[in-house]
DNA sequence: AGATTAACCGAATGTTCGGTCGGGACAAGG
DNA sequence: CCTTGTCCCGACCGAACATTCGGTTAATCT
């Protein structure tokens, strides 16, 4: 049988906590002091653990893109007609915002202060480029309006999706239910609000 | 004729500055030292004009909501079916977005740290549910699609609305007019991607 | 039992923060 | 040309900041 070891912090449990921490206060505006009052550690006890704020910074943003790009490595996203990759790419990632939410949150909001926060913001600007193309090629196949550019097209698509961080709370009390919100995000994006 | 006085700094040429840099650096990302350098005069004077970082930020977002709530008094939205209104307001959300972006996109951004954000963050609360009763309004007029709940559209409408504030540049080079973005706006939410 | 080590802490480090202070330059009005 | 008020500066302050350090605790290994 498994052994109950001591209850106790390692980077990745700790990085849960810290990413909440600063969704909540903005990265800049979260002290080690908040950090270690939300962890119930001291702040030394935190560089037991990780090298300082900007490995936790990295390790979230990291594990946000990892969710992101993994999308563009599945079957869904590679085989078919492009419309339907568009489709799949654009409900997978509203499913990976809403799986990895604190993660993502953070990765939408970084400023480019750091070292970090500029890696992060080029390889998401990757990922956007990625289904820019694919957009492309739906509306070349005359599956989607050609009467709107498609880096426009693309960048209003990622803003509705994206949006999922500002107001999306997993299930529970008055949260609808992740799948519902998906559907919603595919409906509307392709076939517009009118009746 | 007029004399020439000295060129000198206003409160509000002043918070154009500040602005500029908050949004490059984030509001908790900017000191006043940064403030100083961007606007070529010592950290000191900047006291002469402001009484401090959160009255320009209190300016800044202040700016930003007098013009969202301008559009609600406005003809447009006030007179017709829900539907037509909701477009207009749809439209002029997008102008005033891009009129009075740097402003905006402060507001935007925003994380309740103080109280001026957690004021900024309740007024702009209200807006949203001044045009999410509008949609719902269209809705039970039978314009709008009813198998998407209002408050989920209402806020993937703003998500895609907002995002102008993450790209949309000015004019000049490489930037797409602001008539033809606010269309797009329009067309995407009302009629979606698809051909 | 004794040695090792991961996990932790309180106190202190140097740095940067937002903000203050006393004074200097300079245009306008007398 | 001398005051007055505006605009600005360098020097400074206490507080908060991220990070380091020397040492303590408590599991685990031999």
């Amino acid at each position: 049988m498994t052994m109950s070891k001591r209850d106790t912090y390692t980077p990745d449990s700790l990085l849960a906590v810290a990413v909440e921490v600063f969704n909540e206060r903005g990265y800049d505006g979260t002290s080690m002091e908040h950090l270690s009052r939300a962890a119930g550690i001291s702040k030394s006890s935190i560089y037991h653990h990780v090298k300082g704020k900007e490995e936790l910074l990295h390790r979230a943003v990291g594990r946000a893109l990892d969710g992101l790009f993994g999308i563009l490595g599945e079957p869904g996203a590679v085989d078919g007609r492009a419309i339907r990759r568009l489709e799949y790419v654009t409900r997978r990632t509203a499913d990976v915002l809403m799986d990895e939410l604190p993660y993502v949150t953070l990765l939408l909001r970084v400023r480019g202060n750091t070292t970090t926060e500029r890696w992060a913001m080029e390889r998401r600007r990757e990922f956007d480029q990625r289904v820019s193309a694919l957009l492309r090629a739906a509306v070349a196949e005359g599956d989607l309006r050609a009467d709107v550019e498609p880096r426009l097209a693309t960048r209003l698509l990622f803003g509705m999706i994206n949006s999922l961080v500002e107001w999306y709370r997993p299930e529970g009390r008055g949260g609808v239910a992740g799948d519902q919100v998906a559907d919603a995000v595919v409906r509307l994006a392709f076939d517009g609000l009118r009746t």
